[in-house]
DNA sequence: GACAAAATGAGGTACGCACCTCATTTTTTG
DNA sequence: CAAAAAATGAGGTGCGTACCTCATTTTGTC
C-alpha cells in the first residue's frame, strides 16, 4: 500500500473525513477524545500531509516581505538581485515575494514600513536593519500578529525573530584574523584596521573577533586603532594615506565593513613599497575584481545566493510549521581567495 | 487572472482540452500546425505548468539510484549519511532513493551494477566511480534508455553525463598551493605531497594544480617528488618517517587524498620540531578534530551536504527537463581553517 | 426525560493536471 | 468521390487535500 492518506486515517480512527478534517486543519468542534483518536491514528499510520496537493487545494502562496536596506551597497545589490532570481525560479514555488527598501540609519522609518508590512497580510518578513528598540518591538508586533519573521545578515536576537540567517561576525572576524596572522611573513608586523559598515553590530563583532584571535595566537602582532571611513571616498583616501605615513611598515590591512572600492583605491599608492597583506569581507564585484588582479589576498564572505534561499525556505517551513534541515541553513563563512573564486 | 492553466490555453488555441494536453505530454496524433498553435497559446500566455499538480496527478515518484564506492571512507560514509538525511526528509518530495554499492577497483563489477541498475527503471542515477571505458560505455547505454545520469565528486566527462555534481579538482589543488605558499615563513622551504586517493583522477588533477601554483607564484619552494600511501598505515608511517629524516627542514605537507588519518599520526612526532604547515582536503571527522587541535593548518573541501542536495535537485530538473539554477549548483571549493569550521 | 447544544457524518465541489474512451470531424489516398 | 486513416472534441475519473453545507447523532443540563 502507498501513503497513508486522510482516507485511511479516517478509517483507522473510527471517524468521519470531516472529522478527520477538522483535527488536521484545527477546525473547533471536536471533543478533545476524537481529536486523541484521530492524532493517534495519524502516527500510528506515519501519515504526512501531502503538502503539494494541500497547497494546490487551497491555492496557496506563500506571502514573503524582504526588508532591506537602500542606497548605494554592492553587498545588498547582489542580494537583491539573488532574491529576484529566487523569486523568479520560484513561481512555480507558490512563492509571492516583494521586497521593501528601508533607509538603514533612520529606525523610525523603518518602522513604519513593518508596519505597512503587518497591516498586509504577509505570512512571513525577512528583514536585514540595525537593532535598535522601535525596530525590537515593530518585529514583536509582527510576531503577534503570526508573521514569521528572519532577521537577514545581522540578527535581532532580542526582537524574538524565528530564526537568524547569515554568519557569525565573530567567528567572521576571527577567520580574518587567523588568515591575517598566518599570511605574515614578519611576526612583528603592523595592521591597519579599516572599518565602516552601515549595521555597525557587524564590524564590532567581527573587530571582536579579529583582535581575539591576533591576541591569542599571534601575540607579536601589532593592530592599530581602527580607522572610520564612513563610506566617503575622500575621507578614506586621507585617513589611509595619513596611516600609511606614520607607520611605513604596516604589513596587513583589514577592511571590516563596506567601502571597499575607496580603500583598495587608496592603498595602491602604497601597495608596492609595503606589499601588505589585505583582507576584506563580502565578494562584490569590486572584491573579485580585486582578487583577480591580486590587489588583495582573501576575502571573508557569505554565498549571497545561499543567504536568500536560505531566508525562504526557513519562511515557507515556517509557516507550514515544518522541521528545517538546520545544516542545509547554516550560512557558512567561506574564505575566497584568487584560486578558489 | 491567476496564472493560465490548460484550459487558457484550450480556449485561446481554439482547441480542445484533450488536444492540449496531447501537445503538453508529447502525445501522438497530433498535426504539427496544431502543435505549433498550442505551443504559440502556451507562450502568449506564459503558461508554466504546475509540476505539483502534474505529480499528484500521476503519483510520480522520482526514482534515482546512488552508486557509491564502498570500503571504509569518511567522506563517502558521511556523503552516504547526508544521502539518507535528504531522502528522509525527501518522502514528503516524491522521492525514490535507493543506494548502490561498489568497488572502487573493479571495473567489471562497476559495470555489473549498473546493468542491474538499468534494468530496474531507474529515471535518474548518480554515479561515483572511476572513469574508465568500462564505465564509461556503460553510462552511455543507461543514457540510451532515456536514464538522466549526474557524475558525483569525481567527474565522467567522456561519458555523455548530463551534469557534474563536485569540484574543479584542478582549482582545488591551485587553492591548496595558493594557501600553503602564502602560509610558508620561509620562501625557500621545502614541501612534501602525500597522494592516496582512491579516484587517481582527483589526485592526479589536484597535484597538477598544486605544483603549477607553486611555479607561477612561489618558485622558491622547493615541492619534494610525492609519496604513495595506498591507504596503508604502516607503509605511511614509513615513508614519513623517512622523508623527515631525509629532509629535516621540511616546511609543508600536502595530502592530496584519504588516508589523512594515518598520515597526521606518522607526522606527529616531526610537528614539533618542524612545525610543518599541513593542508589536506575533504573535512571527515578526523580532519575536523584534526582542525580544532591544530594538528592541521587549513582543509579544502566540498560540502557533502550540498553535494547530495544538488545531485538530487540535478536529476530532478533532468527528469523534468526545467532549467536549472546554475549558481545553485557550482559546488564551492571551500577553505575551512579552525576558526571557520 | 425533554431539550438545547455540541459533535459527528455524509456528501459535494474545487484545485490543476494526467490519462482514458468513444464519438465525430477532417484529411489523405487510391 | 468514397473509403480508410488521421486528427480532434467531449466528457469522465482520479490524485490528496481543503472547505463547505446540511442532516443526524450524541452529549450535557435542568
Amino acid at each position: 500500500m502507498g501513503k497513508p492518506t486522510v482516507h485511511d486515517i479516517a478509517k483507522t480512527a473510527g471517524v468521519s473525513l470531516a472529522t478527520v478534517d477538522r483535527v488536521l486543519n484545527a477546525r473547533p468542534g471536536v471533543r478533545q477524545k476524537t481529536i486523541d483518536r484521530v492524532n493517534e491514528a495519524i502516527d500510528s499510520l506515519g501519515y504526512i500531509r501531502d503538502l503539494s496537493a494541500a497547497n494546490l487545494a487551497r491555492q496557496r502562496v506563500y506571502r514573503f516581505a524582504f526588508v532591506l536596506p537602500e542606497g548605494p551597497d554592492q553587498f545588498v545589490d547582489t542580494l537583491r538581485a539573488s532574491l529576484q532570481e529566487a523569486a523568479a525560479n520560484g513561481q512555480s514555488d507558490r512563492l509571492g515575494i516583494k521586497q521593501y527598501r528601508i533607509p538603514p540609519r533612520d529606525p523610525h522609518a523603518i518602522v513604519g514600513v513593518l508596519q505597512r508590512i503587518g497591516s498586509s497580510h504577509y505570512e512571513g518578513v525577512a528583514i536585514m536593519a540595525p537593532e535598535t528598540p522601535e525596530v525590537r518591538d515593530a518585529i514583536l508586533r509582527l510576531k503577534e500578529q503570526g508573521v514569521a519573521v528572519v532577521a537577514l545578515v545581522s540578527d535581532l536576537p532580542t526582537s524574538g525573530r524565528d530564526w537568524f540567517v547569515g554568519t557569525n561576525n565573530i567567528a567572521a572576524g576571527r577567520t580574518a584574523g587567523q588568515l591575517m596572522g598566518q599570511f605574515q611573513k614578519d611576526p612583528n608586523g603592523k595592521i591597519l584596521v579599516v572599518s565602516s559598515s552601515m549595521l555597525a553590530r557587524d564590524a564590532i563583532e567581527r573587530r571582536l573577533g579579529f583582535d581575539k584571535v591576533i591576541a591569542e595566537r599571534f601575540p607579536d602582532l601589532n593592530v592599530l586603532p581602527s580607522l572610520e571611513g564612513h563610506g566617503d571616498t575622500e575621507r578614506i583616501a586621507k585617513i589611509i594615506k595619513r596611516a600609511f605615513e606614520l607607520n611605513p611598515d604596516i604589513s596587513g590591512v583589514y577592511s571590516i565593513g563596506s567601502g571597499n572600492k575607496s580603500l583598495l583605491e587608496a592603498i595602491e599608492p602604497f601597495r608596492i613599497a609595503n606589499s601588505p597583506i589585505i583582507i576584506g569581507h563580502e565578494l562584490t564585484p569590486t572584491m573579485r575584481k580585486a582578487l583577480i588582479s591580486d590587489h588583495i589576498d582573501a576575502v571573508i564572505t557569505q554565498n549571497v545566493g545561499h543567504l536568500a534561499r536560505s531566508a525562504i525556505r526557513v519562511l515557507k517551513a515556517k509557516c507550514d510549521n515544518a522541521k528545517l534541515l538546520e545544516s542545509q541553513e547554516r550560512i557558512r563563512i567561506e574564505i575566497v581567495l584568487r584560486e578558489n573564486l
